[in-house]
RNA sequence: GGAGGAGUUCCCGAGUGGCCAAAGGGGGCAGACUGUAAAUCUGUUGCGUUUCGCUUCGGUGGUUCGAAUCCACCCUCCUCCA
């Protein structure tokens, strides 16, 4: 199920397997929240981009479409059209981000529906039933992200109510595994670490967790507003805590430095929004540092968005074309930008994967981290 | 030829004596974005030696302490009548 083949320093070099297939960690996960790469980009496309593991959210596929439709029509992977790896989020970030539509008690939580203001109800029960209807691969337990910064006394309230969820949600797991028409037996559950920024319960959370039959480990709650050195302050204090032997995944993280720097801390998973909502907002990753495709400077540039890069969009357009894509409004401007935007992040895993591999990690880290996120000179 | 109406900053368009370098859109320029309520949001958009000065509301001249706003003439455009 999880292999560490190498390490190098804290960094892991891993295999990981699940019932849609295998995935070499580190590995970016891609995200599909609604069953879609936001930009146009379909399950075919993500094939072409080193995608891995795709990533879609129980909150907003059981608003829409509704999961029992996913389940008649026989799971997320056939609805979509995507034969590989899939983790589903539980809905606890929603907890966080739709903060002004929610109330929070021991059962669970009732959001007012983003989409008509509807009462939906959702703790850990609900949210393991929408994602064994969903079929992925793995469940993510339901958690309460927390806001950063949160008082110390709220924070451990919360991490204790967290750790319960997480027990309901290992039972109802189990229970709906064995059920028969079961669309994905074989689900795996990650539980999630929580605890803000107390380095403390941050601890005491995940040796609770940790005593769970989970099949992988996530540091949840980082990247909602603490300094990025608190950040890893926090990875530092929780990864000497979290199983060795199961993956670890820092939920919702970041830039090509976190990666980079997480990476170096021990963590194997990853996902983030940035990659996909940056390039529809026109800033493109590159080797050399991010640029803002609209930008004047780019109206006659013939060169492609990162002369190193060998995604399909670098080998057939110019920034030209791409920059008057953006600025006339053209869906396609989206389309190509997040397709390369999601290539680098797979790439830059791969190459993170590689130098792992290679006994250099160490070497890369320096060479990259801190640097990818510059504005580019080129 | 006659009768009305209109000309405002890159564009559209508000403004009818001082609080106007001039609302609001659009466009332009730039920035933000970290388990996606985001094809969104923010800033900026006359010039300068920038708690102040200069130029600017079709043109020219005038009234006034003060004019995009009032007056005269001129130019251009639109509608209707001949």
């Amino acid at each position: 199920m999880f292999e560490v083949l190498k390490t190098e320093g804290r960094a892991r070099r891993g295999v990981f397997t699940c019932p849609h297939g295998t995935a070499q960690t580190p590995v970016f996960m891609n995200v599909g929240t609604q069953g879609a790469i936001k930009g146009a980009v379909s399950a075919h496309d993500l094939r072409e981009i080193g995608c891995q593991i795709e990533l879609s959210n129980t909150y907003h596929l059981h608003l829409r479409p509704g999961d029992g439709v996913v389940k008649e029509l026989g799971g997320l992977h056939r609805f979509m059209d995507w034969d590989g790896p899939m983790l589903t989020d539980s809905g606890g970030f929603q907890v966080f981000s739709l903060s002004g539509l929610r109330k929070i008690t021991e059962e669970g939580v009732t959001f007012a529906s983003h989409i008509d203001g509807r009462r939906i109800f959702m703790g850990p029960e609900e949210s393991m039933s929408i994602q064994s209807n969903l079929g992925s691969d793995i469940a993510m337990a339901f958690d309460e992200c927390i806001e950063n910064p949160a008082p110390r006394d709220y924070v451990q309230r919360s991490c204790d109510r967290t750790a319960r969820w997480l027990e309901r949600c290992v039972a109802e797991h189990r229970r709906l595994s064995a059920l028969p028409g079961c669309v994905n037996p074989g689900q795996l559950l990650f539980g999630i670490n929580q605890g803000g920024t107390y380095p403390d319960i941050r601890v005491a959370h995940m040796e609770q967790i940790a005593a769970q039959p989970c099949d992988g480990f996530a540091i949840g709650g980082l990247a909602v507003g603490e300094p990025t050195e608190v950040m890893y302050e926090i990875i530092d204090a929780v990864e000497p805590h979290m199983p060795a032997d199961r993956p670890r995944y820092l939920m919702g993280v970041g830039t090509p430095s976190n990666i980079i720097e997480a990476v170096a801390r021990g963590v194997d998973f990853f996902d983030c929004v940035m990659p996909a909502r940056n390039a529809r907002h026109g800033k493109l990753f590159t080797w050399h540092g991010t640029l803002n495709i609209k930008n004047e400077k780019f109206k006659l540039d013939r060169r492609p968005i990162d002369p190193d890069c060998q995604c399909p969009v670098c080998r057939s357009f110019s920034r030209a074309y791409l920059r008057h894509l953006f600025v006339a409004g053209e869906m396609l401007a989206m389309r190509l930008a997040v397709l390369h935007n999601l290539y680098f992040y797979n790439e830059l895993m791969a190459r993170i994967r590689q130098a792992l591999d290679e006994g250099r990690f160490a070497a890369f880290r320096t060479e990259h981290s801190g640097r990818l996120e510059n504005v580019s000179e080129l």
